[in-house]
RNA sequence: AGACCCAUGGUGUAACGGUAGCACUCCGGUUUUUGGUACCGUCAGUCAAGGUUCGAAUCCUUGUGGGUCUACCA
């Protein structure tokens, strides 16, 4: 059975066919280093890099730094950690648009000279008027008829920095009467006196992305430029320049960008969650960027799966959250060793456990993985359960522990639940039960059968522990989709959950930072970055499927 | 409304002129010392109308619906 190609691997595998590049494959991944990447570019990256490995290629990391007023190297440093971390590598091809910078204006000056290019003196305002709309064609600027020489000394004059920002522009002598906007004499080269994270003032000038983009693309040799649908437009100028300057044809091809519900990926709603509070940072775990998801315990892997599965195609979409969901816990099912935690405590005495008596009983770490081997789990009269693994009157399908009923303890024994103390105003303040000797896991002859299996840990070993619930940030699917609502307010107000005292077992507190966990019955953990040996932080990165909430669901409505 | 792009179950994606398949979700069941996992099953789809063809999701035409584009951003 063929695995089915995406559109892009049938363009490559028909370039392949073809001979054409000498059968090389070079793609790029160009992010703008202004900002966090997100769950957006993990796709990108992914598909990038994906194809490059698949076909026998390479793939360039190369940041689109053309615009210095936005961009920092904070940045830099952050895609680039993110990008490994992703399990992506460009080896020694880490490349700025900024280094072609020199070779980008010598372009620019061909381009005059072969008189397709000038400088225009007009206002942004004027260009702007000029431009037309997409209805009616533009109008030629006045500058348009300049003579070669003049432009040259003119644009030489730009680079020099004898003009003021705005003062004047280059632009490409194409057509004003295209129905395609982008091609109406488009800005090549802008005035702007701002030092440049990666060339300081050496330069008064900064190309434009279309420009830069095509021409660096060329430049790397870069045989498919995968970018996103928006840019289909701008196709034609990507090609005019590399036609024009007859230089290596780069050939660009445009998918669908990826957006998912219940997240928003624009850079700017993003910056302004952080920017107004309504998360801790850019790595908050809550957050839809590749920093955040670090943080909230997704692994490389899922992600990868994820990109990998909702595919490459033409056509917007709106991937269901429940996919990202699913590629997380199927990876951390395999993976995740298996520990306990009581996240709501309530105190159990087996009376008929001697006092002071300590046993330290074998535990599983992880059942989908017989490599992963045992740990001791230490075993006593007094544990703790979770509280709602308790009922005294409980429905029909409820089968966790209630008076009367037998219940497994997992690793342990089968209590029988003979009685609880309440107070005043009804809450349960302790649960008495009665084990069983001949019940011991593993080697049960008791003959009891317990339907339920709950997990727990001794009250006397337990550690104390803080515990970070995350839940989706949005409680809309499309949070940015309404006009008439700002997308903050639908910010889901129980999107975090801290737990200041939770209970985990001993070997819980040994764990390595990072390192992913599976809390019993209780859904994936991870060290957070703030925890330490002292204060134990867990960040819950997702729970398990729950087929009895689900059911509790039903009946309530 | 000018150009360009897109249209397959609830969601996403295959089928390249020859039996509409896969995954997620939903629902039901089996197994289970995690109400997890695994496994099985049910429901459910070619935007519309014409045309070409022995045969159309696929090719053509028209329509409809959606997206992108009028930054000295990328």
């Amino acid at each position: 059975m063929d695995k089915s190609r995406n559109f892009i691997e049938q363009i490559i595998e028909s370039d392949l066919e073809e001979g054409k590049h000498g059968g090389k494959v070079i793609t790029r991944f160009p992010p703008e280093p202004n900002g966090y990447l997100h769950i957006g570019h993990a796709k990108s990256i992914c598909l990038n890099f994906g194809v490059a490995i698949e076909y026998g290629g390479i793939t360039n990391l190369r940041f689109d730094d053309t615009n210095p007023s936005t961009e920092e190297t904070e940045y830099v440093e952050s895609i680039k950690k993110d990008i490994h971390w992703l399990g992506y590598d460009w080896e020694d091809r880490l490349y700025y648009a900024s280094d072609y910078f020199e070779q980008l204006y010598e372009l620019a000056v061909k381009l005059i000279e072969k008189g397709l290019a000038y400088v225009d003196d007009s206002s942004a305002d004027e260009i702007a008027e000029e431009k037309g709309t997409v209805t009616e064609p533009g109008v030629e600027s006045k500058y348009r008829a300049r003579s070669i020489s003049e432009n040259l000394e003119l644009f030489q004059g730009m680079r020099d920095g004898k003009f003021d920002e705005g003062s004047r522009v280059l632009r490409a002598k194409i057509d004003m009467a295209s129905p395609n906007l982008n091609m109406r004499d488009p800005l090549i080269y802008r005035i702007k006196k701002v030092p440049h994270h990666q060339t300081g003032k050496e330069w008064n000038i900064y190309p434009m992305y279309d420009f830069a983009h095509s021409l660096s693309d060329s430049i790397e040799n870069i045989t498919h430029s995968l970018c996103t649908l928006e840019f289909e437009n701008h196709r034609p100028l990507y090609e005019w320049f590399i036609e024009k300057l007859e230089v290596f044809p780069s050939r660009q091809i445009e998918f669908a960008r990826l957006n998912v519900n219940y997240m928003i990926t624009s850079k700017r709603k993003l910056l302004r969650l952080v920017k107004e509070g309504y998360v801790s940072g850019w790595d908050d775990p809550r957050m839809p960027t590749i920093s955040g998801m670090r943080r909230r315990g997704f692994t490389p892997a899922s992600i990868r799966q994820f990109a990998d599965r909702v595919g490459v195609a033409k056509r917007d979409n709106v991937i269901d959250i429940s996919l990202l969901e699913f590629c997380v816990r199927d990876d951390l099912n395999a993976r995740a060793n298996r520990m306990m935690a009581v996240l709501n405590p309530l105190k159990v005495v087996i009376i008929n456990y001697p006092e002071g008596e300590v046993e330290w009983l074998p535990a599983e770490n992880n059942p989908e993985d017989p490599d992963a081997g045992n740990r001791e789990m230490p075993f006593a009269r007094e544990i703790f359960i979770e509280r709602d693994d308790f009922m005294k009157d409980p429905p029909k399908k409820y089968f966790r522990m209630a008076p009367g009923r037998y219940t497994r303890l997992k690793h342990a024994y089968i209590l029988h639940c003979d009685d609880f103390v309440e107070d005043s105003d009804g809450n349960i303040k302790e649960v008495h039960c009665t084990y069983n000797k001949d019940s011991k896991s593993g080697s049960d002859t008791s003959g009891i059968k317990a339907k339920g299996t709950l997990h727990w840990v001794s009250v006397e070993h337990a550690k104390k522990a803080e515990a970070r619930l995350y839940d989706r940030l949005f409680t809309e699917p499309v949070p940015d989709g309404d006009p008439e609502k700002d997308f903050t307010s639908f910010v889901n107000p129980d999107s975090l959950t801290v737990l200041h005292e939770i209970f985990v077992e001993p070997s819980a507190g040994e764990i390595a930072q990072g390192e992913q966990i599976q809390f019993f019955r209780k859904g994936y953990f991870v060290l957070d970055q703030d925890s330490t040996k002292e204060n134990l932080i867990f960040n819950r990165t997702i729970t398990l499927k729950d087929s009895w909430a689900k059911i509790q669901k039903k009946h309530k409505k």
